[in-house]
DNA sequence: TGCCAGGCCGGGT
DNA sequence: ACCCGGCATGGC
């Protein structure tokens, strides 16, 4: 294990503790998360998984059969829910047409074969298909977002213009790969960037991490 | 009150 | 290959 990368999540996990994500009931439910939370807050994001319940369609065949105007107005607290409801729809699909909505058998095919699947649906990038292997399918890779890549370039460990497959070559290079430690340092990263490392600061009074 | 939140796509250069 | 506008709600 890399030195520097090992001190960030020591600091980090001694600041906060585990953080025990994803906060979802079952890997279905994560699925859904992920697409709902795309920019968006994740309190947004709740409520409307909440409506989805409510109305008894946070199931797959539900949501593959839902007209799609009625999706969007069930997921509107969580923005952009025109977009969003397709997108959903482009995942079920896939899910339900591929693999009989079943996780199990999703999850059992090779995680690089399969995030380049997910890659390919409409509405599915990077972080979402990683964050979907990661924390629905427990499979060994790093998601990267818009905190992880502030936080690490604030801390000077990568030019602010990396992209996104640089940035979790990154870790995925220098950390054993362990999908319970790519899961806690991933929410750690979210968890100090909201706490320290917001846009409007630019300097991160306090946080753990100063100093490295 | 504006700014921001656990992105991604499509069209233009 | 990049760059940018659009998409939208709710909390602070």
């Amino acid at each position: 294990m890399n030195k520097k990368l090992d001190d960030i999540f020591r600091r980090m996990f001694a600041a906060f503790g585990p953080q025990h994500w994803w906060p979802g009931e079952s890997p279905f439910e994560v699925m859904v998360g992920a697409v709902l939370t795309q920019n968006t807050n994740w309190g947004n994001v709740e409520r409307a998984i909440g409506r989805l319940k409510q109305e008894g369609i946070l199931s797959p065949q539900a949501i593959y059969e839902i007209p799609l105007s009625l999706l969007s107005s069930y997921i509107q607290s969580a923005g952009y829910y025109n977009i969003k409801a397709g997108r959903l729809k482009n995942l079920i699909s896939f899910f339900v047409e591929e693999y009989e909505a079943d996780t199990e058998k999703m999850f059992a095919e090779d995680t690089e074969a399969l995030r380049q699947k997910l890659l390919v649906i409409k509405g599915i990038g990077p972080e979402t298909a990683d964050s979907i292997l990661l924390y629905a399918g427990h499979k060994p890779t790093f998601v990267v977002d818009a905190y992880t890549q502030r936080v690490i370039s604030r801390h000077l460990l990568i030019a602010e213009d990396a992209d996104y497959e640089e940035i979790r070559a990154l870790f995925m290079d220098r950390l054993p790969c362990d999908a319970a430690l790519f899961n806690e340092f991933h929410a750690l990263f979210v968890k100090l960037g909201k706490t320290y490392c917001k846009k409007k600061t630019p300097l991160c009074q306090d946080c753990p991490l100063n100093g490295l």
